[in-house]
DNA sequence: ATTATATATCGTAAATATACGATATATAAT
DNA sequence: ATTATATATCGTATATTTACGATATATAAT
């Protein structure tokens, strides 16, 4: 069983539950914050401001990496991340073209 | 190994992310699809939608209703469920504020 | 009362994520 | 050349998620 059915569902919902995955862990929002706080790149300081150790840290900022929401660069003996605020603003698009606005649509009445 | 270390992080970051994981998925988010649309309850028509099983579906469901993404009721032999558009509205709000307005702000220009 | 139908829950197998120590790699400093 | 420092990767233990069949539960229909 767990067979993997995520191929079933459209481009738009896997992409959209990609990006939404690459933000479900604590770690990775506060290394967003960090990054998009300061709006430039950031090197090793990172592994410091988090209560994970050093190997745990990488591991996230591959994964932010790979879903595309920061950049990185090899910088002489640091490596140096930024957030890749065209996939950022990406997500936010999308999440909100699919629900619309939710103040506008006049859609506030719940019915349970 | 793998102890939690979630709780470490801020209250904020910890509720973003829980959400985050909510959306995770490609099955929930066609479920909130569904439901956004419609902007009704639905009852079961979720199911015969999805390429999930019954039993995987009703799981998928618990999760959003956990994560207080959608609202159900227990409506005779049928289950009925609706978008929670209070959290969502706090999502996206709390998703906005954490970014700031990318456009506005100035900090498009990437540095790696 | 019996049967049919809708949904939730239980049990469980497989997959994936989380976390860290140890180690590799690669540059900078001496 | 040697040493120190920063970061990535490997290996691995544990935790969590995903998926479904089987079963329980609860109402509706006959």
């Amino acid at each position: 069983m767990a067979i993997n059915r995520k191929e079933e569902f459209t481009d738009t919902d896997q992409e959209l539950s990609m990006l939404a995955k690459a933000m479900s862990h604590p770690a990775r929002i506060a290394i967003l914050r960090v990054l998009a706080i300061r709006r430039t790149c950031i090197c090793g300081e990172i592994v410091d401001v988090l209560p994970l150790a050093q190997a745990t840290v990488s591991q996230h900022l591959k994964e932010l990496l790979t879903a595309g929401l920061i950049k990185g660069a090899i910088d002489g003996k640091k490596s140096c991340y930024c957030i890749n605020w065209d996939t950022l603003q990406a997500f936010n698009t999308t999440f909100n073209t699919l629900f619309g606005d939710l103040e506008t649509a006049g859609g506030n009445q719940n019915c349970c």
